[in-house]
RNA sequence: UGGCCUAUGGUGUAACUGGCAACACGUCUGGUUUUGGUCCAGAAGAGUCUAGGUUCGAGCCCUAGUAGGCCAACCA
C-alpha cells in the first residue's frame, strides 16, 4: 500500500514549513469563525472545509467560534442554524465558543494598552474622524484628542464601560500612525458605545469591541495555530499583527493568519444581505428554498454532505479570484448519488399507452432492480395493467433516425417489463395526442433501440414534483457595472408539475431520496404530508439526446454554421505543429532533439514562405520557437525558395546568437 | 492618484530545491448497457498576461509594464 501524494495546496505548504521548522504537531489547532448573523451558505463550505479538513488531516481540533461582537446584527436563531448545518456536514468541533466569552480580557488588555500609551479615547464625531483619515491616496491626520493623559483616558473608558456616556459619543481608539499608507492602521477603532441587548451577554456590557481588536486576541487565548479567512481580510493582517505584538507571550502560541480566495458559483449569488434580499421579498420561500446557495437550501434540495465534501476538495484553494461552474458541483451530487440512490419509475409529463393485446383487469407484479450499482439494493415489485402511462416526450409519430425511442414504426422495450409496438394515436381536435394504443410481445430477444419508463395507471401514486432551474440568468450576477442583480432573475427557476410515480414509493419519507429513472434524481420534500407526496428535483442526469436535439435544431436553423461542427476538430497547418515542436526543442534531449528535427523537416514541406515569414519576429527569448523556424527555412531554400531581405536578415540574428544551437541551424544554411 | 494581492487549456487547481506543463470538470469520438444514465477506451484543447534579464535550461528567480481584485463602516 503506497500512500497516494497528493499535492498540496498553499496552506498545508505553510503548515508544512511550520512543522519542519520545529513547531510540534500537537500546537496545530483550527478554528471556523462564523458572525451569527445569517445562514451559511456554499461559500461559506469552503471555509469550513478547509479549516476542518486541516484538523482532520493533522489530527488537530476545531473550535467553532460565534464571531459575536455585533449585537445589532446578530441572533440565537443563527447560531443554532449555523450548528446544525456544520454539524450536518459532518464535522465535529473541539468547542463550542464565543468572542463574547473574552469580553472581559479583550476590556483588561485595553486597559493596559492605554496604560502603555497605544490606546487613547478620541470624542468626535465619526464624520470628523473619517475626514482626519485621509484617503487611499492621502495620508490623515491627528485628531485633537490623540494625546489626552492615560489617567484621563482611563477615566473616560471606564465611564463608558459603564454606561455613563450616549452611542457615538466616544470611542476607544489605537494609537498606531495616522499616515500609515494601510488606512487600517490609521488608529483603528477598538471600541464603541452600544447599549444594546446582546444574545449571550445581555445588558452586562455599555462598550462592544471591534473585529480586528477581537479576532486576533480570540484566536490567541484560543491557541489556534493557523487562523484562516478569505482574502478580503489581507490587508488586516498587519493590524491583526500589531495587535498580537501588544500581548503575546513568548512561550504560547502565536497565532498566524493566513488568506484564500473566496468561493463563487458561476450563476449564484453568495451576499448574505442579496440573499436576504430574495427571502424578504418573497422571490424564494425560505433561507431554505431548494434554489439558495444556503447549506439549508441545498439539503433541502436533496444534496448530500458527501457531494459537497467532496466538490470543496475538488475545487481547491488559491489565492486568485475564481468563479467555478456549477456543473462541477452538479457533478459531484450525480456521482454520489448514482452509487447509492435506489431507482424507481416516475412520469413527469404523461401521456396515456394503452395495449390492446393485454387483456382488460390483468394486472402482474414485475421484478424490478433497485440500483445496479449497488448489489446490496435488491430488488422490488412494479405492478403492471394494459393502462400505462409514459412521458409524452418518449413517442413521436414519426421521427428521424437519431430518435431511439417509440413511434409508430419503431418498438422499444418498457423498462423492467414488455417490448411494446405503437399501432395507432388517438388525438384531439386539435391535434393533441391523447392516446397511443400499442401492442405487447412476451418474446424479450426483439432488438430495440431503446427502454422507456413508464407507471400503471391503476396503481401510480400521485405527487407533486417541483423542478428547479438557476436562480439566475448571468453567469455572474452580482458584478455587473450597470445592472442590479435583480436584473437577472430566471422567471422561470421553479416549474411544478404533477407526476404520476410507481406505488412503491407511498412510503417514502421526508428527505429519501431517489433516481426517477431516465430523469435525475429526487427528494421527499418537507412539505408532503400522508395525503400528498411531494419532491424537489436534486439534479437531472446527464442529457445526451437534449444535447443531440437541440444541436440538430441549431444547425437546421441556421444553416450557414454548418460548417462550425468542423471547426471542432480541425486539421493542424504544418506550420503550427512545427511551433509547437520548437517550444520544447532546447529542452529536449539531444537525441529527441534529432528526431524532433527531422519531424520538422518532413512538416517543412507542407509550409508555404508566407506561411513562415511571420515568425521572423519571434522574441529573441523563444529560441526554441526560431530554432524551429530557422530548420523549416532551411528545408524551404533547399526546395528552391529565392533569398531575401527578410530571410537575410533573420540568419543573420541567428548566427550571431548566443545560442548555439539556433547559431549552429543558421550556419547551416 | 497611494498601498497590498493575483495572473497556467473553456472552468478550477497541480507541477517537490529551476529540467519534455499534470489532474478534475466541461467538450468531442468509439465501445458496453433493459436508464440516450453509469462504466470502459480514446481525442482535441495551454508558447504558463506582455517585454526584457539571470541561466546550459524559467510557469517557477529578477526588473518594468498590462489586466483584474481588495483597502477610506462606531460591520464582520
Amino acid at each position: 500500500m503506497s500512500e497516494e501524494t497528493k499535492s498540496l495546496n498553499f496552506i498545508e505548504h505553510i503548515i508544512e514549513e511550520d512543522l519542519a521548522k520545529g513547531m510540534s504537531r500537537d500546537d496545530l489547532r483550527f478554528r471556523f469563525p462564523p458572525e451569527p448573523n445569517g445562514y451559511l451558505h456554499i461559500g461559506h463550505t469552503k471555509a469550513i472545509g478547509i479549516s476542518f479538513g486541516l484538523g482532520e488531516k493533522y489530527n488537530a481540533p476545531v473550535n467553532l467560534r460565534f464571531d459575536d461582537t455585533n449585537p445589532i446584527k446578530e441572533e440565537q436563531e443563527y447560531v443554532d442554524a449555523i450548528k446544525e448545518d456544520v454539524a450536518w456536514l459532518g464535522y465535529t468541533w473541539e468547542n463550542e465558543v464565543y468572542s463574547s466569552d473574552y469580553f472581559q480580557q479583550l476590556y483588561d488588555w485595553a486597559v493596559q494598552l492605554i496604560k502603555e500609551g497605544k490606546a487613547y479615547v478620541d470624542s468626535q464625531s465619526s464624520e470628523a474622524m473619517a475626514e482626519q483619515k485621509g484617503t487611499p491616496t492621502q495620508p490623515g491626520v491627528d485628531g485633537p484628542y490623540r494625546n489626552r493623559s492615560v489617567e484621563e483616558n482611563l477615566d473616560l473608558f471606564e465611564r463608558m464601560k459603564n454606561g455613563e456616556f450616549d452611542e457615538g459619543s466616544h470611542v476607544l481608539r489605537a494609537k498606531i500612525d495616522m499616515a500609515h499608507t494601510n488606512m487600517l492602521m490609521r488608529d483603528p477603532i477598538m471600541y464603541r458605545i452600544l447599549k444594546k441587548y446582546h444574545h449571550r451577554t445581555g445588558y452586562d456590557w455599555c462598550i462592544y469591541p471591534m473585529y480586528d481588536w477581537t479576532h486576533g486576541e480570540s484566536d490567541y487565548i484560543e491557541s489556534i495555530s493557523h487562523s484562516l479567512c478569505s482574502l478580503e481580510f489581507k490587508p488586516h493582517r498587519e493590524l491583526y499583527d500589531w495587535f498580537l505584538d501588544q500581548v503575546v507571550d513568548d512561550g504560547k502560541i502565536r497565532p498566524k493568519q493566513r488568506e484564500f480566495a473566496r468561493l463563487n458559483l458561476s450563476y449564484t449569488i453568495m451576499s448574505k444581505r442579496k440573499l436576504l434580499k430574495l427571502v424578504e421579498e418573497n422571490i424564494v420561500s425560505g433561507w431554505d428554498d431548494p434554489r439558495m446557495p444556503t447549506i439549508s437550501g441545498l439539503r433541502r434540495r436533496g444534496y448530500t454532505p458527501n457531494a459537497i465534501k467532496k466538490f470543496i476538495e475538488t475545487v481547491g484553494v488559491a489565492r486568485r479570484d475564481n468563479i467555478i461552474d456549477v456543473a462541477l458541483l452538479e457533478f459531484c451530487i450525480r456521482e454520489d448519488l448514482n452509487k447509492t440512490a435506489p431507482r424507481v419509475m416516475a412520469v413527469l409529463d404523461p401521456v396515456k399507452l394503452v395495449i390492446t393485446n393485454y387483456p382488460e383487469g390483468k394486472e402482474e407484479w414485475l421484478e424490478a432492480e433497485n440500483n445496479q450499482e449497488d448489489d446490496s439494493a435488491g430488488f422490488r415489485k412494479v405492478p403492471f395493467s394494459r393502462e400505462l402511462y409514459i412521458e409524452r416526450d418518449d413517442f413521436k409519430e414519426q421521427a428521424g433516425k437519431k430518435f431511439f425511442r417509440l413511434t409508430l414504426d419503431q418498438e422499444v422495450r418498457l423498462k423492467n417489463a414488455y417490448i411494446v409496438k405503437a399501432e395507432s394515436v388517438v388525438k384531439d381536435d386539435a391535434g393533441n395526442i391523447l392516446e397511443i394504443h400499442a401492442t405487447y410481445s412476451e418474446d424479450p430477444n426483439i432488438k430495440v433501440r431503446s427502454t422507456i419508463h413508464w407507471v400503471s395507471i391503476k396503481h401510480a401514486v400521485k405527487a407533486e414534483v417541483r423542478e428547479y432551474d438557476r436562480l439566475f440568468m448571468h453567469e455572474s450576477p452580482d458584478t455587473h457595472p450597470e445592472k442590479d442583480f435583480m436584473e437577472f432573475l430566471n422567471p422561470e427557476s421553479l416549474k411544478v408539475v404533477t407526476a404520476y410515480v410507481e406505488p412503491s414509493l407511498r412510503d417514502a419519507e421526508v428527505n429519501d431520496r431517489f433516481q426517477f429513472q431516465r430523469l435525475g434524481y429526487f427528494s421527499v420534500d418537507k412539505d408532503t404530508t400522508s395525503d400528498k407526496l411531494v419532491f424537489n428535483k436534486t439534479v437531472g442526469l446527464r442529457d445526451s439526446w437534449a444535447k443531440e436535439s437541440k444541436a440538430a435544431g441549431k444547425t437546421a436553423n441556421q444553416t450557414q454554421n454548418q460548417s462550425k461542427p468542423k471547426n471542432n476538430r480541425p486539421q493542424r497547418k504544418p506550420i503550427d505543429i512545427i511551433q509547437q515542436l520548437g517550444k520544447k526543442y532546447t529542452n529536449l534531449p539531444e537525441e529527441k532533439q534529432l528526431t524532433t528535427k527531422a519531424e520538422i523537416q518532413e512538416l517543412a514541406k507542407k509550409v508555404t514562405y508566407d506561411e513562415l515569414e511571420p515568425w521572423f519576429k519571434t522574441a529573441a527569448k523563444k529560441v526554441g520557437t526560431r530554432i524551429a523556424t530557422m530548420i523549416t527555412l532551411k528545408t524551404l531554400l533547399e526546395m528552391g525558395l529565392e533569398r531575401n531581405e527578410e530571410i537575410d536578415a533573420f540568419i543573420t540574428a541567428g548566427k550571431e546568437d548566443k545560442n548555439q544551437i539556433l547559431a549552429a541551424e543558421a550556419t547551416a544554411i
